[in-house]
DNA sequence: TGTACATCAGTGAACGCGCGTTCACTGATGTAC
DNA sequence: TGTACATCAGTGAACGCGCGTTCACTGATGTAC
């Protein structure tokens, strides 16, 4: 994965808009912590990111970091959304790589396709990050869920709306598929990585993605390419 | 759930067989300790599955646990063991409940929908313990994982065989689709408890679990019953 | 242009917490003789 | 039937760990005058 899906995003920008270092003051720590937390959340999952040592990793007392960061599940909360962020960001990639034809039930199904890919190639890539944007430590679930905040869902639900805009999909079919769609993606995702399918040898994994994307296609009423 | 699904099963009987109680030695305190873990499970997840206070629960020192697990890890390993059983029973029950008619293809149906809604079920019901039951912490995953360890697998695969062995499912789809089945459940179950559709109200919940049993059924080349 | 000063962004020491685990020990048990 | 003794299954005190967080403090910064 590209250093960009998980770089910094100005957050906190200083008055003179430069960023400034080696100096008492920092000038970007929010960022700064952010990033060191994101790696350490790479490495060793959600379990991982400890503040004093992201705080240690920038150079900066631990104290420093309340600056910042109310508490602890607040720089939680921002490693989660890099996270998801960078999940996204794959599966744009893999979506970037597809050319499209002339027939658009076959773009749509091929994007589909992409998408699950790259959803779970993060997932087997980055499973530190992976795990950690599914993290539920801490912060509580809203009571109505915010779908569009989940990017990777957004892509999945514009890809079966073309589908069923082109005649792909049956309408009735429609509703519920982007929910159906991504368990099937995801639950895959997690069987292969703290499931029971954790040791599963490279070509297993390769059949396992392949018969979860089938199910996914066959299951939403489309035909398979040839 | 009912206790028995999380009920002790002898691992160390006494010379004599009986249950000893209000005594100096305990009798049974490897089982005592593994049900104490397992409530602190199921009402507060994994990370609720605390040595101490398990033994605190049982009455005995946390000392007195090590004659009976050599560490913390081993009394999790206890713990995923009987929240796998306890899923697999709730599976099992809802199982017990389809009458079989004359349509083995029907009946097969049936039972596919009624395994994925009681592993659907003991997750929304038993958070604590399905969250338990595939908790990776420490316990490493095998080499070459073994399925037939998870009843809730051979289950579904069982189910699917018939399906086979029937003309139900066409043969070719056989190998992959209980790993493509249990992922589309699973993951569903993840997305409802920890993930972004956790706050799902009621009936969408519902509707949710109804199109993901449509995609499989759908996925699988059955047709749905009318 | 200087300078006083409010404010922002850092520091280091310390605290309490509760855990898993170990130590040297004691009470209970059942069996060989 | 009694008893010595090896063994099993408990006890209580203690340790180290590293965390998140708070405290009173200081260094740097930019602006009002």
């Amino acid at each position: 994965m590209p250093i960009s899906d998980i770089s910094p995003q100005p957050r906190h920008k200083t008055s003179s808009n430069r960023i400034r270092r080696d100096r008492y003051h920092h000038g970007d720590l929010t960022n700064a912590l952010t990033q060191a937390a994101v790696h350490l959340a790479s490495t060793g999952g959600p379990e991982a990111v400890v503040l004093r040592e992201a705080a240690r990793r920038v150079g900066v007392s631990a104290t420093a970091a309340y600056r910042h960061f109310a508490s602890h599940q607040d720089l939680m909360r921002a490693v989660k959304d890099r996270s998801l962020a960078a999940l996204a960001a794959t599966m744009q990639r893999e979506l970037a790589a597809i050319a499209p034809t002339c027939n658009p039930i076959e773009d749509g199904l091929r994007r589909l396709r992409a998408a699950g890919n790259g959803y779970l190639h993060f997932a087997l890539r980055q499973p530190g990050l992976f795990r950690t944007a599914f993290f539920r430590g801490g912060v509580s679930a809203t009571a109505s869920p915010d779908l569009g905040a989940y990017r990777a869902f957004q892509l999945v639900s514009e890809i079966l709306d073309d589908l069923v805009a082109c005649g792909g999909i049956s309408p009735d079919r429609r509703p519920y598929a982007p929910v159906a769609t991504w368990s099937a993606v995801h639950g895959l995702a997690m069987l292969l990585l703290d499931g029971p399918l954790a040791g599963l040898p490279e070509t297993a994994r390769g059949e396992a993605i392949e018969a979860a994307l089938d199910l996914i296609v066959a299951g939403l009423g489309l035909c398979p390419p040839d």
